[in-house]
DNA sequence: GATGAATGAGCCTTCATTCAT
DNA sequence: GATGAATGAAGGCTCATTCAT
């Protein structure tokens, strides 16, 4: 149904004007990202992503202002997947939950795959720099917040400074894909979540969280 | 004597010609070093290099066949400075001695920079990407042959996999100069030394390499 | 009708596209040819031929690979006018169809010019030197054709190699454009041309074949 | 026996400074006689040359004030060489007395070499063009003045022009080089030999030349 | 809006030539 | 005299960006 149901003839979209222009737009960041990530953002030009789009090298820039613009709305459309919706890790088996989470971030940041061209512009991108440690940070607190709050419950460890914990484990999932791209096979994530776990809880307190014992 | 004893005062260094050469070399050496980090690997320009060791053009390439090449030998001549001295953690109180190795490493790393330009180039420089990931597993080796002694000892963890929390440690240390970076100030190298410690000893062990009591 | 109707004055050619690269194309290679010969191959720089061409550096390289491949192009174009129509010596007085025959291979040559710059190149190009020595193979066995010709039909000499004769003539005929250029003018083509025809004929045939009682 | 005979101690030739710098001076122009042959004038570099005979690169410009310099002294020093001997044709049998000449001469221009180079830079050096017309204009006149001399005696073609057939006889000489080069072997030099004869005596002259009847 | 030819600044690299040692 | 490191102008080529159609 709707406007892509069959009506067309030839290779003449009937799609209204404004939807042709996101389809471009669209194809455009595609290929942005396709080839951001297979050759590095600096290797690619303008007119490589234009080609690949099947668009003109002029259309490019009515889209964009430039590579860069291409790549910051590739992020902001982004950046809300890598969010790692919210652990509910005091609900039940925190390392199967952990595992899971590790799992699904890591297929998130895959499929975007921007990761890859992140560290080639971060240094030398303040503007980007911000965008991404903000992300970064949102991760943070929301990962202390979990973690205070398991504090307050006195499931955490009782001498650890939460906040480098909470460093600690972003560190960990940020490296995860890297870990995987250099070994060319997808991180056990049962075992590094157990490791992840054993920086917040005691080994008794998952117990008890595995068993039921002390759901919220 | 004569006019090259040392008492020239101003631009006439008289040094004997190799050291002059080897003296260039360091400087273009320092001026990559200093550029690449400052302003990005792929933006620094072999002209620019030149110009802030205050050589011309040419210089450049009659000691670096190409800007690589000068990266190559940035590597080779201090990835081993990279390489963390084999820690000693069951002699002694392991938080404290981690803490100093995190911090001695972070030194390290520092001074030598690098880290800021290689995630720029290991996604498109599979050599330069093999020299790294070398010098990570061998590091990770080392980790891992540690814990293995730890475990030996029953001093650490029976259920954590040895190898990911050698991975994990890794990552912690690898992201450290990202996050220092990022804070602009120092990490504190006690806390996440604790954090990193709890992945590998219980905290009881801990007490008791702390006190002396368990030392190999 | 419209702007595009040619009654336009200046600089709107409105020419369709395609002929307009065409001519872009056109306009390089000929400012190449200009260019060459004046100066040399190598002296002369793909900066200077766009220049010459009124284009910018780039566009050069839109329409050319690089400077051999526009020499090459200019080859292609226009070898088959070098080779000189295939003389029918035989059907007629021989020294005044040669006579001919010269004036025009040597205007040719002239207009293309091109034989400037070959020997500069041929040593140190050999994909240039097959695509001329196949040039000079052909117009060689062309010649050696007609000479079995007349031999068969006992007008030429009986003691010549034929093959020596035409490569003689051969070379006499290369030689040509370097004799115009370093006198500065037209050679005699029909003294020339009475030369060569006595390295093929001897003279009563000569006269035979000009009172014309031995046509083929 | 002299300077050279074997009182060296070591690697210190105790030569006479002007002839040790004769030498240096000599291997230059040896070196650049083998680099400008085997790869080109332009593509060959002072460094290249230096380096080929065993000096530094300054050194080069201490007995040349360039390439192109040595380029002229190699001709001077060699220009000579290439000067056919008067031929004496008309003493005896023109074909053999040709052919050896050939022979000669073909093997002096190989052992000289620079026939290779010259194209390369005749057109676009006046002076160099200028020496190198001048030799041919002198072995032009030479052989004009041998023409001439036989036609005195009535041994030549009657109705040939005499320049021309000398003209024709050096394209042919000229090209010989190219000739061997193309075909990677010697040329017939008896069979060019006779039909260069053919362009200056009628056969019967020839005969008679052969027969030693008429001798000058 | 779309196109893609055209632009030209700027990068990499080479090499003739100089000059301090 | 000899050396060869240093110089820097200049050539080849790319690519982000513009603009006439």
């Amino acid at each position: 149904m709707s406007k892509d149901d069959g009506h067309l003839i030839g290779k003449f979209p009937a799609l209204p004007k404004q939807e042709r222009a996101h389809q471009k737009r669209e194809a455009l960041m595609e290929s942005g990202r396709f080839l951001f990530i297979s050759k590095g953002y600096e290797s690619t030009t303008a007119k490589e992503i234009a080609a690949h789009a099947n668009v003109a090298t002029g259309t490019f820039y009515r889209y964009f202002s430039d590579k860069r613009q291409l790549l910051m709305s590739l992020l902001e459309d982004q950046l809300e997947k890598i969010m790692p919706p919210e652990p509910t890790w005091v609900h039940g088996d925190p390392e199967y939950l952990l595992a899971t989470l590790l799992a699904k971030h890591s297929e998130d940041l895959n499929k975007l795959g921007l990761h890859r061209v992140l560290p080639e512009l971060l240094p030398h991108d303040p503007e980007l720099a911000e965008v991404i440690t903000n992300a970064r940070l949102k991760i943070h607190f929301m990962m202390v917040e979990v973690l205070e709050q398991a504090h307050q419950e006195s499931l955490t460890w009782t001498d650890l400074d939460l906040d480098s914990v909470s460093w600690a484990i972003i560190a960990v999932l940020e490296k995860l894909p890297q870990k995987e791209a250099e070994s060319g096979s997808k991180a056990d994530y049962e075992k590094i979540a157990k490791v992840i776990c054993r920086m917040i809880f005691p080994p008794e307190i998952i117990e008890q969280l595995q068993s039921g014992e002390k759901t919220l």
